[in-house]
DNA sequence: AATTGGCCCAACCGCCAACAA
DNA sequence: ATTGTTGGCGGTTGGGCCAAT
């Protein structure tokens, strides 16, 4: 049995959003908050897809989205982030304040490709164009619960959701960016466990995606993380993209060094 | 003035994971 | 354990705008 349509598209609009259904939808989300999108439209009066209803409040109406021309600052920190994240644009997002997933998706496609291509830079893989593919010893990172102590160089813990995974580097010899990311599941060993409280950062915490007292992991980044997880989140409120004391990234300072993290 | 082609971006579509029954 | 529902995500589309011809 096939899945069931999200809403009855035979007497849904679609298309632009009139300002009578933007009105509808910022009134009633005013009045009951967001959720429950299935049923928001025939409780707020329109004739939209739940789903398109989301997409217009997330996409375009709510307060607190910022409007207007990146700055060069995002644009870098679009471009680190995508570096690292790949096409996961609702986590890069979630690093730009009053950015949308899609506006950003968009800005990628449009602007950001366009400008990698121009440094000679391929916007996929975040590599030079002219650069031979078959680069023989490979630096890569790897997520997987128990890494061998040849491998570990740098663990990352991923804490969101009470997942914790890490991030391993395999530290060889050429010097160049591979950018794919792998997520294992959760390690369950308390000995492996008690290996990677010691030896890993927080991934949600180091990239800023969580505020440390948030943030399920029991781990102690002793003066990094905690201080600079909290500054960040507190900044990242304020709009503060790598700015004031949080240094996301090393966007100020230059301390992220990504041939550090990984490379091929 | 009319046409064409490229660009931009809001919106849609289909898939997936999480959750509830 | 299975099935249906819901919210969320990334890829794609299509219409409006604008500059070039």
């Amino acid at each position: 049995m096939g899945r069931s349509p999200c809403c009855e598209k035979a007497h849904t609009n679609k298309g632009a959003w009139t300002k009578e259904e933007d009105d509808r939808l910022i009134a009633h989300i005013r009045a009951h908050g967001e959720g429950c999108w299935r049923s928001l439209p025939k409780a707020a009066g329109l004739l939209r897809c739940g789903k398109s209803c989301r997409l217009r409040w997330i996409n375009y109406l709510r307060p607190d989205l910022k409007r207007g021309n990146f700055t060069e600052e995002e644009d870098e920190l679009i471009i680190k982030l995508h570096s690292l994240l790949g096409n996961k644009w609702s986590l890069i997002a979630g690093r730009l304040p009053g950015r949308t997933d899609n506006e950003i998706k968009n800005y990628w496609n449009t602007h950001i490709r366009r400008k990698l291509m121009s440094r000679g830079i391929d916007p996929a893989t975040h590599r030079a164009i002219n650069e031979p593919n078959n680069v023989p010893n490979v630096k890569t990172i790897s997520f997987s619960s128990v890494p061998t102590s040849e491998e570990t160089k740098l663990n990352i813990i991923e804490c969101k959701e009470e997942r914790i995974c890490t991030m391993n580097v395999k530290e060889e010899r050429c010097p160049d960016l591979n950018l794919e990311l792998r997520i294992s599941p959760p390690c369950e060993s308390s000995s492996a466990g008690q290996f990677l409280k010691r030896r890993s950062l927080c991934f949600s915490c180091s990239l800023g995606l969580m505020n440390s007292k948030d943030c399920s992991c029991s781990y102690s980044f002793s003066s990094n993380c905690s201080s600079s997880s909290a500054s960040s989140s507190s900044n990242s409120t304020n709009g503060d993209i790598g700015g004031g004391n949080s240094d996301f990234l090393g966007l100020k300072s230059g301390l992220l060094e990504f041939r550090s993290l990984e490379m091929k």
